[in-house]
DNA sequence: GATGTGACTGACC
DNA sequence: TGGTCAGCCACAT
């Protein structure tokens, strides 16, 4: 990963490697890249990402777990709907358990 | 080339 | 304990 494409390319392939039922954060993937003080840029990327099929942009959400995204979504509760297919609980636009679900690209990708 | 905006975060009051 | 403010960087106009 962290191909010099680009700023994006690197979310990307990041947010690829998030495994089914985990979820992470913009702030997370920000850090990892090393743009931590830039989650917004995150954010930003995924709002491109939505172009891209392998980009499982419902998987980040923000760091207290809300769905925050969710309406950038070609339907609101497709975000919602895609996580809980995948074990991940929502309830109230946010994720149940957030500690346990969160997964740390810093962390499990052991850098 | 300057200005505005955003799917966020951390710090401060 | 909870709301508000400012910073931050890439992209669009």
């Amino acid at each position: 990963m962290k191909n010099d494409s680009g700023f994006f390319e690197m979310v990307y392939d990041v947010v690829r490697l998030i495994p089914s039922g985990r979820v992470t954060s913009y702030g997370a993937i920000a850090r990892y890249l090393g743009t931590a003080k830039s989650a917004r840029m995150v954010g930003w990327a995924m709002n491109a990402a939505h172009a891209l099929p392998d980009v499982p942009a419902h998987r980040v959400v923000n760091r207290v777990g809300v769905l925050s995204g969710k309406n950038h979504f070609a339907h609101p509760s497709r975000m919602q709907e895609l996580l809980e297919k995948e074990g991940v609980q929502i309830q109230e636009d946010q994720v149940i358990n957030f500690r346990e679900k969160f997964w740390d690209p810093e962390k499990e990708l052991s850098l």
